[in-house]
RNA sequence: GCUGAUGUAGCUCAGUCGGUAGAGCACCUCAUUGGUAAUGAGGAGGUAGGCAGUUCGAAUCUGCUCAUCAGCUCCA
């Protein structure tokens, strides 16, 4: 048989040899680091026998797809090891997933995390027992039969969901035997370092309608320092954590008499102030306008908008003299309604109308997460009332202001293009106009992005920019959304050249996204050692003794007189104990001042990242500081 | 909302078999005026998330409830 590999060459083997054999014959070692295979493009066991001609890729623990079989032979194990401990044990499904891999069970006992050190042990004895993983294949009948017998009940139903004439692929290895379609590394031996992360409930096949069945996450490597560094990444992660750092450095939090409704401590305020002074500038550079609409607005204004219908479920109520309002969970109608106080030529469109609106949702208790996932929030939003002709140029524009965003902090992001939902507004053709004009959007801003099958708005189709946590965990943040249901339902007009009444396009977009979840992944993003700009307090004053009093405090004083965001530290504390605190609190610098200073008129400065950068003049230490602020470093 | 876990001073945590709570940091007082990540000594501070129950007696056991955490579902 001829096999071809990936550098185009070609070599004549045996029939019968497999990957693995083919891999020997090339060195010992890649033989010994190949995991799975790329036959023809498509992933496949490395150890079974070949016929014919292929195209061969050997994929090993550096490869995805070889990771991806280490830890799904991971999964069968500890799906084997838990048939082993308790019998009776009913499987789901276990594949392998970013970072490691999961198994889903039922059982009428749940598992406790203190059965994770006897399970760990047995999938260890199953990987010393090194047993081989065999394929097998029986047609569909056969293989619900087959799985009857085995009181594997999910099994049947994933097989029944299988066309009729499909075959099924079983992979077995030792007394343990999984439905699957693999690929699988050759025997349980080759995996070793296994760690089980944790213990979750999940509903079968993700519907909150099915049985909630218990899943085991774990993870593996193929070398124990990797599984170390792991696991100590995702410590190192944990302390990156905003609502730590909200705590740590008195930003913010949340307290227990308001689920899902923070706080902002006055050095969170800061932060939050500068991220919307930096908004607002931004916004007036591209020419919006700000306004402020209503956190409550009447029952009628929502049943017109279509929120009433879709969303009410999670939305918030008030009477006031005996008539129905609804706090706001969005922003489009206040600014709709800011756009039907007048007539409106097509001379003044765009009109673009940004508001940072607080709206409330009321999301469910489990989904609640620090401020990542709050009930309140502040989007900053914009709404583009534009002429059809306008839209991709529009488009193209909020695209960019997303962009500038993000780069501003360095942010890495993903784009999603989400399509029309079910129960949703508005004509096919409509839809497929609107996105196919986010597409072409998006293309021509030349952004990569995934299209998410029905997620879109109810009212139209929707880019989403993905931001990402420490822990890896990533977060919807900016959106564009174009609208042609809520200026038909508004019944909103333009008068155009022709002197007719026209419809307007709307597009409702965030770059932030929510305000608060923008500071939690700043928080995360920086470690809480937010760059000067932003930084709640950006210099102390402090004094090594009290001689120096009087001079530190018209230093200080000086600084605050420029707007500087200074605090002075004129405590009976030793100076390492000064530095050590304002260290932890990661200001930005420190102006130690002494006798020396006093006598030398200058300030000894500290910075939070480098140390003793040494003594300047005030003005020196001020004109550093300010060029950091201005550039935004 | 669902599954599991957790809930002790402002924060981080300890507490063996049920016998009415303990540490470090922070806070206050005093001494110390010290040169780039913690000076020393002393003091104050909690009825153990809440409500019921079992018990002579509960932080420790049981039930309910609230909140948090992880994941699922949902979502900016």
């Amino acid at each position: 048989m001829n096999i071809t590999f990936p550098d185009g060459s070609v070599r004549v083997y045996e029939d019968g040899q497999s990957a693995l054999d083919i891999a020997a014959g090339i060195s010992q070692r890649l033989a010994k680091s190949t995991l799975i295979c790329e036959l023809d493009g498509e992933s496949a066991d490395a150890f079974r026998p070949l016929q014919g001609d292929h195209a061969l890729k050997l994929l090993t623990w550096e490869d995805d797809g070889g990771r991806w079989g280490y830890r799904h032979t991971a999964s069968h194990m500890l799906a084997q090891a838990v048939k082993r401990l308790f019998p009776g044990t009913v499987l789901a499904i276990g594949p392998a997933i970013e970072n490691g891999f999961y198994y889903d069970f039922d059982r009428a006992d749940p598992f406790s995390p203190d059965d994770f050190a006897a399970i760990e042990a047995e999938m260890e004895r199953i990987s010393k027992e090194d047993l081989p993983l065999e394929r097998f294949e029986m047609p569909r009948e056969e293989a619900i039969a087959y799985m009857r017998e085995n009181n594997e009940p999910y099994k049947v139903e994933l097989i029944q969901d299988l066309p009729e004439d499909s075959v099924i692929s079983f992979y077995k290895q030792g007394d343990f035997v999984d439905l699957c379609a693999g690929p699988h590394v050759k025997s349980t031996g080759v995996v070793k370092n296994v760690k089980l992360m944790s213990l979750a409930g999940a509903y079968w096949r993700g519907s909150e309608k099915n049985k909630m069945l218990q899943r085991i996450y774990g993870t593996a490597f193929e070398k124990k320092a990797d599984l170390d560094e792991y696991l100590f990444r995702m410590e190192e992660a944990k302390k990156r954590d905003h609502r730590r750092l909200g705590r740590e450095l008195d930003l913010f939090d949340i307290h227990d008499e308001g689920p899902g409704f923070p706080f902002f401590y006055p050095k969170g305020m800061t932060v939050r102030n500068k991220l919307e002074d930096f908004w607002r500038q931004q916004h007036e550079i591209r020419d919006y306008q700000e306004i402020k609409t209503p956190i409550i607005l009447n029952r009628d204004l929502w049943l017109q908008s279509g929120h009433w219908d879709h969303y009410k479920n999670n939305m918030y109520f008030t009477v006031i003299d005996e008539m129905d309002y609804a706090v706001k969970p969005m922003n489009c109608p206040g600014a709709i309604l800011t756009y039907t106080r007048k007539n409106y030529s097509y001379r003044d469109l765009p009109e673009r109308l940004a508001e940072l609106g607080l709206v409330h949702r009321h999301e469910l208790s489990g989904a609640l997460h620090g401020l990542m996932r709050v009930r309140c929030f502040t989007q900053d939003d914009a709404h583009l009332f534009i002429t059809p002709d306008q839209v991709l140029d529009e488009l193209c524009g909020v695209i960019e202001k997303c962009k500038y965003f993000y780069s501003t902090f360095g942010f890495k992001y993903r784009v999603e293009l989400s399509t029309r939902p079910e129960n949703s507004m508005g004509t096919e053709e409509q839809w497929e106009m609107a996105t196919d004009a986010l597409r072409k959007a998006l293309e021509r801003s030349e952004i990569s992005f995934k299209i998410n099958e029905g997620d879109g708005a109810f009212y139209g189709p929707k880019i989403d920019f993905h931001l990402e946590d420490a822990i890896g965990r990533s977060w919807q943040c900016g959106t564009i959304q174009l609208d042609f249901q809520m200026p038909e339902r508004f019944d909103l007009a333009y008068v155009g050249a022709d002197n007719e009444k026209h419809r307007p396009v709307m597009i409702h977009t965030t770059a932030l996204g929510s305000i608060e979840r923008f500071i939690a992944i700043l928080t995360e993003h920086y470690a809480g050692a937010f760059p000067a700009w932003v930084a709640p307090v950006q210099v102390v004053v402090m004094t090594i003794t009290d001689r120096v009093n009087g001079d530190a405090k018209a230093i200080f004083e000086k600084l605050r007189a420029v707007g500087m965001r200074a605090e002075l530290d004129m405590r009976n504390e030793k100076i390492g104990f000064k530095i050590r605190e304002a260290q932890v609190q990661k200001i930005p610098y420190m102006l130690v001042i002494g006798d020396k200073e006093v006598e030398g008129g200058v300030v000894a400065v500290r910075s939070r990242k480098e140390g003793d950068i040494g003594a300047m003049s005030l003005d020196a230490f001020m004109e550093k500081l300010q060029k950091e602020v201005q550039e935004k470093i």
